[in-house]
DNA sequence: GTAATATATGAATAAGTGTTCATATAAACA
DNA sequence: TGTTTATATGAACACTTATTCATATATTAC
């Protein structure tokens, strides 16, 4: 670890402004943590089924070609993160986006990555 | 692995018209990456110093407080994705963010976590 | 040339994570 | 009641990944 004593190239105001101006944190964790929950593959396709419409456990399962178990797991995982929302109804558990932003974040996110190649 | 043939909850044109709707599998895969690599601590904190200045190596180690080799160990992936660039000048590799998007990602991802706690 | 400084990188390791399997819970229906 | 269907979850395992350590490369100064 490096301690700030030995902090040389930029001046020491210029440093403690920096500091000063971080994010905190428990921030820091967090989002990192909330980007991380986006960041796998069937996380991202549940997602952009469930941007279409509500759906079942089932269904997603079968959308996205993946066990029952592992599709429960990741729902799991989003709704911790409030990522998706879900209702039951009679034997269905019905998901659906939980927050406007990740609408957001995906478009952004896909702009990004058509951009680079 | 589930075969479609057990698809039974929604109409099979219901099914047939998301999977149509559902984006390309390689782009899925891509943007989970790019999403994945904004999902680490250290990155999210590279990247906030970044969005204040252009920054050596050096430097970003000291604010940070890791090792040179950690961050520069994080800045080849961040490079890799284009999410930083660098330019060179004398002995220091100076670092600055790539894209604009960057900026509105973490605002975005920011007005999330505060929202939802 | 050598020394010092800045950055990059391969290998090893410890910690984290997604999936599967088995099983538990819960609701609907006979 | 028991059976079927839908969902959830703990444990285990395979795989990934962030960091450290040692070292290599590169530029500047002497």
């Amino acid at each position: 670890m490096n301690t700030f004593t030995e902090l040389r190239k930029l001046s020491d105001t210029r440093y403690t402004d920096l500091i000063d101006e971080a994010p905190l944190e428990t921030e820091v964790r967090r989002l990192a943590e909330f980007f991380r929950v986006l960041g796998d593959p069937t996380r991202v396709r549940i997602l952009s089924f469930l941007a279409r419409e509500e759906l079942c456990v089932h269904d997603l399962a079968a959308l996205t070609e993946m066990e029952q178990s592992a599709v429960s797991h990741q729902l799991r995982t989003l709704r911790t993160h409030r990522i998706v929302k879900v209702r039951r109804s009679g034997k269905h558990a019905l998901y659906s986006l939980d927050d406007n932003h990740i609408d957001q974040l995906t478009r952004i996110g896909l702009e990004h990555i058509r951009e680079i190649r």
